[in-house]
DNA sequence: CAGTGGTCTAGACCACGGG
DNA sequence: CCGTGGTCTAGACCACTGG
C-alpha cells in the first residue's frame, strides 16, 4: 500500500490526517493502534511514530488506557514552529490564497548586525532579497534575506530568488541547508515597514523572526528576517508539560 | 545503572546532556549510538530517542554516515517552545537569578475576551492572579492568570497562588492539566505594563503569550497572558526542514 | 478485568559519508 | 569499502482507564 520513500511514518501520518479531515472516524475517536497497524500493514511502532507527530501538531490527543481522540481545538494550529514550512503553505493553511511578490534582489552593503551573524567583515557586500507574501492579495509577510554572493556557485535569474532560501542554497550553492537558529522578536513598525505591509499606520506591533541559517558543516551561511502581520496570520502552538 | 521511572529515555537524555556540558566528549564528537547503548546498558532505540530529543533542543547535530556532533550554536537556545517549563527555570537557564513576586490574587470581573475563551458567561467573576518574575531583581515577565473559582475544590492560601497554574490545577482542582493552546502576540506596552515591567517608557514592543489551558477532558479551564521583556529574555529555537 | 496507550528490547536492512 | 545514522519490524511487559 505504501512506498518506501518518503518514510513510512510520514505516509501513515498524512494518510491518517486526511482521514481525520474527511471525518472518517466516528465520535471523534480513532481506532486502537494495533488495529491501525494491521489495517495499514505496518508495525505498531510506525503507527505510534505517526500518531506522535499528529499529537505534537495538535491534531489528536492520546490518553493512556482510554484511547486516541481527535482534537477540534488543535485545528487552530496551522504550523509547527520548529519545522520550516514555505510561507505560501502557511498562508494556504490559514485559509487564504497565497501569492509571492519579489520586491528586489540586489547586492549592497548591509548593517553590521547582519555581517556579524554570518562571521563576515562589516564592509562585505551581500545579496539582499526582499519578498512580500500576500494572502488574498493583502500583504501579510515581508521577508529580507541576506546571502553572501561568493557562496553562489551557479548562475541564477531574478526569478530564482523567489524560491525560499533553504531551497535556493542547495540548488545554487553546492551545499546543504541544515537548520535555522531563530529568535522571535516583537517590533514597532517603522514607516518603511508599514508602507510595504499596508498597515494603517506606523507604530503598530509586528511579530518578527530573525533567523540565521546554517549549512551541514554548521557554518552560518544566510540571514533572514520575516515580519508578520499578526492581525491576519496567527502564530499558534500546542504546549505540553515536559515528560 | 538506571531506574524505571522517569523513563529510561529521559534519564539517558539528561545523562548525556550533563556529559556534554562537562565537555567529556573530545573534538565535539559523540560516540556511535551502538557504543553508547552498550555502555549505558540500554537498547540502541532508547539511545536514539534520547539523542533525538537533544537534537530538537539544539544540543547536538546528527549526520547520516558521518556521526553525532555537539552543537555550540545550540547553547543559545534556552527553552523548547512546545514544552511548558517554569519561568524560574527559563530565567535561570538564561543566566540570571530568578525570583517570583505575587502582585495580587483576587476575584473580579474580567474582559469578555477571557470568558469567551473559557466558554463562560461574560458576567462571571474569575480569580485573577498577577505575578512578576525577576531576573537578578530586574522585572522580566509579568503573568496574568484567570481561573474560574468554582473549579477549585480545596482551600488554598495566597502563597499557593505563587505556583504555576499547571501545578495549581492538579493540586487544588481535582483534575489534570493537559496542554496549552498558545498564541504568540506582539504588543505595544501600555503605561500600566511599562510601569510594572520597569520599562524606560510606554510604547515599546513586548512579546506576549496568550494561552488557554485545557484539562484531560479537553475542556478549557484557565486563561493566561505572559508578557516578556525581550531585551533581557530571548526566545530562541531551532527550526528544521520538514521530513 | 479486559483493552488501551507507554516504554523498551533485539535485530534487520537501508542510505549516506569518508577514507 | 566500512562505519555511521535512519527506518522499520515483532514482540514483550508495564501503567492506566473504564466498565
Amino acid at each position: 500500500m505504501f512506498k518506501r520513500s518518503p518514510s513510512l511514518t510520514e505516509q501513515v501520518k498524512s494518510h491518517l490526517k486526511q482521514r481525520i479531515i474527511n471525518a472518517e472516524f466516528d465520535g471523534g475517536r480513532m481506532p486502537p493502534e494495533m488495529e491501525l497497524a494491521r489495517e495499514l500493514k505496518v508495525s505498531r511502532n510506525t503507527v505510534r511514530d505517526a500518531l506522535g507527530r499528529l499529537e505534537t501538531e495538535g491534531v489528536i490527543l492520546r490518553r493512556q488506557g482510554a484511547g486516541t481522540f481527535i482534537n477540534q481545538v488543535g485545528q487552530l494550529v496551522k504550523n509547527r514552529l520548529e519545522e520550516i514550512i514555505p510561507y505560501e503553505a502557511l498562508i494556504r493553511e490559514s485559509g487564504y490564497v497565497p501569492t509571492v511578490r519579489l520586491l528586489s534582489a540586489q547586492q549592497k552593503q548591509v548593517p553590521a548586525e547582519v555581517t556579524t551573524h554570518l562571521h563576515l567583515s562589516p564592509d562585505e557586500e551581500l545579496l539582499i532579497v526582499q519578498k512580500l507574501f500576500l494572502a488574498d492579495d493583502k500583504p501579510v509577510i515581508l521577508t529580507l534575506t541576506y546571502i553572501p554572493p561568493d557562496i553562489i556557485k551557479q548562475p541564477y535569474t531574478q526569478d530564482d530568488c523567489r524560491l525560499p532560501v533553504y531551497e535556493f542554497i542547495p540548488q545554487f550553492c553546492r551545499q546543504e541547508f541544515a537548520y535555522y537558529l531563530s529568535e522571535i522578536v516583537p517590533l514597532i513598525a517603522t514607516s518603511w515597514l508599514a508602507e510595504r505591509l499596508d498597515l494603517p499606520e506606523e507604530g503598530g506591533a509586528l511579530l518578527t523572526f530573525e533567523e540565521t541559517g546554517y549549512n551541514q558543516d554548521n557554518q552560518p551561511i544566510v540571514r533572514a528576517c520575516s515580519h508578520f502581520r499578526h492581525d491576519l496570520l496567527r502564530l499558534r502552538l500546542i504546549r505540553r508539560l515536559a515528560r
